[in-house]
DNA sequence: AATTATTTACGAAATCTATCGTATGTTTGT
DNA sequence: ACAAACATACGATAGATTTCGTAAATAATT
């Protein structure tokens, strides 16, 4: 079996940068960096090399025809999120969605549109 | 800000082992190791330093006062559960739990009976 | 033009996690 | 009693992840 890092399965710091991504669509290191900034302390070199790292994993992609490189998630987000809770589901919840729907809802305190969209979806399935 | 590692954030592969605690209330390295062995390769004393670990961490307990020791969980799959959880929702799912509800039946075809539970959730919330 | 800022590249250190080998002690079976 | 099997302790290693320092190139400012 080969050991190819699966690009689904971003680390940690990894996830912080692209949830700057997914969100700004494009952004520069100085501007992921900012950003993450206000949540953590780290050095701009090291939001710089985690950046390199996801460009050759294949993470995200650069634009460097300018001197300052433009960056871009490749992964979705909807597929990120589905693959890591699909994970989660089957390591923590022995495979089902019931309970760990129940462990979502019990802690959060759901707003009533919160829980009316999960209504809609529950209806979808029926 | 102090840097004492989050008892309720254990690693993978401790979650591994906490999930046959969970399931066994108590239970020595040995039973441990054989039932990770059916999912997993790695070696006896592999299980047994991680668990060592763990009880110093206080993700465990042990009973030393005979030869072989038996090993107990005190971190609850509950709390553990709802951490996870509680943090992936934050993380990646800008705190909405309908989002994160929507990823996990989404990719889980999950069946009639799992439907009505969720459903009994959402009356039970309503 | 010269200094200062910013940016990338890249190697290396520091951490964390997981794995194993070996030593040592204890129990079990013959 | 002796050997084999089993248990813990613990150091060392390997691999992955995160962090940073420094150098070199480019841009901006004075």
């Amino acid at each position: 079996m080969s050991k190819s890092s699966n690009p689904l399965k971003p680390t940690e710091s990894e996830l912080e940068i692209l949830q700057v991504l997914w969100q700004r669509g494009k952004a520069t290191v100085r501007e992921v960096h900012e950003e993450l900034s206000t949540t953590k302390d780290a050095g701009y070199t090291t939001t710089l090399k985690l950046m390199q790292i996801m460009n050759e994993k294949g993470l995200v992609q650069r634009d460097d025809s300018s001197k300052t490189h433009i960056y871009e998630a490749i992964v979705s987000k909807e597929k990120t999120q589905q693959h890591i809770v699909g994970k989660l589901m089957n390591t923590l919840f022995d495979g089902s969605a019931s309970q760990l729907v129940m462990r979502a809802l019990g802690g959060s305190k759901p707003s009533k549109t919160e829980i009316d969209e999960i209504q809609k979806l529950i209806d979808g399935l029926k």
